[in-house]
RNA sequence: GGUGGGGUUCCCGAGCGGUCAAAGGGAUCAGACUGUAAAUCUGACGGCUCUGCCUUCGAAGGUUCGAAUCCUUCCCCCACCA
């Protein structure tokens, strides 16, 4: 009992009412965890896999995982002061979404103690008068509390009517599906506790929220998301995987280490011990990526991207691997910027030229000097831009 | 409904008749240094068939030799008053 609390506060940002939960447990009974999540995003990546890590361990202690797919809520957005409305997705898209979600989520979770669930199975009955009756629940006072909407309120930016809806579904999702627990990150604290005030109206034992940090983007700033290009997504190949890790700061490596990795607290401990007195963090950093590719491909797939990442960047050897291509050549050649822009390696010809002008280029491990260099009909060499972007070219 | 303030390149934000592809900052990309870390320094940062040409400053028209800058209409946003 004791054990299983403090494990189920690891990593975590705040525990409300910690004495609930304890009651909760000590009833024996499977609870229910619910978390919701995004239709719009099927692509996974570690900053998921904080929330779905807790879920997970929700389910080894014996619970079940609501996994809730926010299809009706999708069509508001989450009010991040950002975004406003969001297209509605079609049903088809939502369903096809999910199938990929539930795939990738089934890497984490167990299947067999995980209830995916939409919320517009019942939503979509709730109705306008139902909806009004959710509305009048509580005031625009309330809502304003709410961190963000206070800030743009303050700072006289938008706030559309129909965002005040989305911590009122989102919190009638737990009286529907008469959640246990919810988590989430920490910025949802505000919703999740809309479900405890709404949980306790419709009668039930309100929900105990736990929220979970949010994981930093690989900028170390922005909170990790797939539309700031700043994520690591679990899908991804091990090399990819493996270097994106190693690019991360030495500070924020702390954080990602704090949030994802498995080992003890005491070994996360003598890390920082060892880095205090003067190792190198980089070592660390490698045993932590270690553990991450293994954790969604093999060991053998670790210990491979360890070696390519070591052979290319420690002896600068051209990678293995690389997209391989074919350009169709124009009187008979190919001109670098042309075939940089074709390549993909690079936005425009302009941008080509740009690059082969700072240095950046280099055919067959040659740099380019000028834009007027041209690859004739027949040959293959290896494009490169920068340190990481590589493909075989074959000029037809 | 009324009054006032706005909509500028990925973001923030200057510009307010020519020297504007548009200051400055951020983000990004490349180079140097490294541990593909950070910090720092350097350069680039609309597109193209690139010493030139083409397209951009909410939209459409107009004035002018010339407009992001002036005029007209329209669309959108914010605040205040009601």
């Amino acid at each position: 009992m004791q054990g299983s609390m403090q494990e189920i506060r690891r990593g975590s940002d705040e525990l409300l009412l910690e004495e609930e939960l304890k009651i909760r447990l000590e009833t024996g009974r499977s609870l229910r965890i619910k978390a919701g999540f995004d239709p719009t995003a099927p692509d996974l990546h570690l900053g998921h896999t904080v929330l779905l890590n807790k879920l997970r361990q929700f389910q080894e202690m014996g619970h079940t995982a609501l996994f809730l797919i926010g299809d009706f809520t999708g069509m508001i957005g989450d009010p991040t002061g950002k975004n406003t409305t969001r297209p509605p997705l079609t049903r088809e898209a939502v369903i096809e979404n999910a199938k990929s979600y539930t795939e990738q989520v089934f890497k984490i979770l167990k299947p067999e103690q995980t209830e995916v669930v939409f919320n517009s199975t019942w939503m979509d009955k709730f109705g306008a008068v139902g909806m009004i009756r959710l509305a009048a629940t509580h005031t625009v006072a309330r809502m304003l509390e709410r961190d963000d909407f206070h800030k743009r309120y303050t700072n006289h930016q938008p706030i559309a009517l129909h965002e005040f809806l989305y911590p009122l579904i989102q919190g009638y999702d737990s009286v529907a599906l008469k959640a246990d627990v919810e988590l989430g990150g920490t910025d949802q604290k505000f919703n999740l506790l809309m479900g405890r005030e709404l949980q306790k109206q419709h009668g039930q034992a309100p929900q105990v929220v736990l929220t979970m940090p949010l994981l930093e983007g690989l900028d170390g700033v922005n909170k990790m998301s797939k539309s700031l290009g700043n994520y690591i997504g679990i899908n991804e190949p091990p090399q990819e995987i493996f270097g994106k890790i190693m690019s991360v700061s030495d500070d924020l490596m702390w954080r990602y280490i704090r949030l994802l990795s498995f080992e003890s607290l005491q070994t996360i401990e003598l890390w920082k011990q060892q880095v205090a007195t003067g190792s190198n963090p980089r070592d660390i950093k490698v045993r932590f990526a270690q553990e991450i590719v293994t954790r969604f491909h093999h060991q053998t797939a670790a210990k491979q991207a360890l070696e390519a990442f070591e052979a290319r960047f420690q002896k600068g050897a051209m990678p293995e691997e690389m997209t391989k291509l074919s350009l169709q050549s124009v009187n008979g050649v190919l001109l670098v910027p042309q075939l940089l822009k074709l390549a993909g390696l690079v936005a425009s010809t302009s941008d080509a030229i740009r690059q082969i002008a700072g240095g950046g280029v280099k055919l067959d491990g040659e740099r380019v000097a000028d834009k007027g260099v041209a690859v004739p009909v027949g040959a293959t060499v290896v494009a490169q831009v920068g340190k990481r972007k590589f493909a075989r070219v074959t000029i037809i």
